[in-house]
DNA sequence: TAGATTGTTAATCGATTAACAATC
DNA sequence: TAGATTGTTAATCGATTAACAATC
């Protein structure tokens, strides 16, 4: 699947979203679900949810509405949920801990692979049926087990070590959670959660536009 | 502080990272930094940080650039992290834990004031020197110790009981990791964290956007 | 067929980028 | 003063919203 037009973020962004929700309606029993009402749930409108799903295809019916387990299926090929990334953890401290547990993750096709720390008293310990590795050994493992996404959840002064030890396995993709610039090859993928900017902006609107 | 045109979120979203940028520039001993510097080092347009903080004032000195300690005591001011917020927490998992540990939220002025949960088992534990209470007392915490703003990462399934028990105890705002719409009075303002969107959106570019 | 809802095209809105005058 | 860099205005670009023809 290639689109002439580039894709904006922000389209990609509400796939996910429009896929749980999706998947919500399905164990629901729902079959077929209209733009307006889907937009109703999510709190999106039904223009912008057309004009997104219009980027990749037309997967609706006109006069009727999307056939729920069949758009599903379309959005799980778009974001490529249906390859089963097997994902590496870096730093098993209690934010790595609670990501290898993420019950999300799995539901969205991605298997928690390998998991990584330098501190003995983490490493040989099982998290989510995963056995702990000394983080020595993560970037031959990625290799052996073809792991593509690697998540760095070590503290800051290590990360762009272990981003280079993925590097040198064969990662593809990098989701860190380290509020820094990681360099790597042009090549690889990588993605920032910077979990203190949600609470600034939320300090920022507490401030300035308090609604009374 | 207030502005005639509403400032937009994108922009809301960079202030954190200028300051978070500040603070290293200053702990280097630097005094001052021109918007084209700072851009280099954030991966941000000089053009962008300029308008971005036009928005707010003229904080600059022209032919010179911008006296780092001025500069982010001004963006504490204009988020708001003066104040010191008071944060409470409800649901002590790892993400809860790791959470309630994070040393930037501490940095940017947020002070953990109340970790909450129902399970016996976490109930009386110290966690980064403050003790779990139960849920039940939630509120009444809230109230007392004049807690503004609650972080919700209990499962899915009782977080809109839980968002109502901070709104009950008198929060002014919530960031929530859990991925559901809470339903809340308009005067409190939520903002949802969604770890699973940053996985998916590597998924799509691994699968639509390889380079090679 | 009539009613509903999509997919698409056009209009609007807003954010980013470019250019440059102001001024330190 | 000359050089540097800001703050601001204008131009561009892109995303969202609105409108509606197509069609189930």
């Amino acid at each position: 699947m290639r689109q002439k037009k580039a894709i904006s973020d922000a389209v990609i962004e509400r796939l996910p979203l429009y896929y749980r929700d999706l998947l919500l309606l399905q164990d629901a029993g729902i079959d077929i679900i209209s733009s307006e009402k889907l937009g109703e749930r999510l709190g999106i409108t039904p223009e912008q949810i057309r004009k997104d799903l219009t980027c990749f295809g037309a997967f609706g019916k006109k006069g009727v509405g999307y056939y729920v387990s069949e758009l599903s299926q379309q959005i799980v090929e778009i974001i490529g949920l249906e390859q089963h990334w097997k994902i590496a953890i870096a730093g098993i401290g209690h934010l790595g801990w609670a990501l290898a547990n993420y019950k999300t993750f799995g539901r969205l096709g991605f298997r928690t692979t390998g998991l990584f720390d330098v501190d003995h008293r983490i490493i040989g310990q099982n998290v989510g049926g995963i056995v702990v590795t000394p983080t020595s050994e993560m970037s031959e493992i990625i290799r052996r087990e073809d792991i593509q996404i690697g998540i760095i959840t070590t503290p800051a002064s290590v990360a762009q070590q272990v981003a280079d030890q993925m590097v040198e396995g064969g990662i593809r993709g990098i989701f860190s959670f380290v509020p820094l610039r990681l360099s790597v090859p042009d090549r690889i993928f990588v993605f920032r959660e910077d979990l203190s900017i949600g609470l600034s902006r939320i300090s920022y609107y507490l401030t300035n536009k308090a609604r009374e």
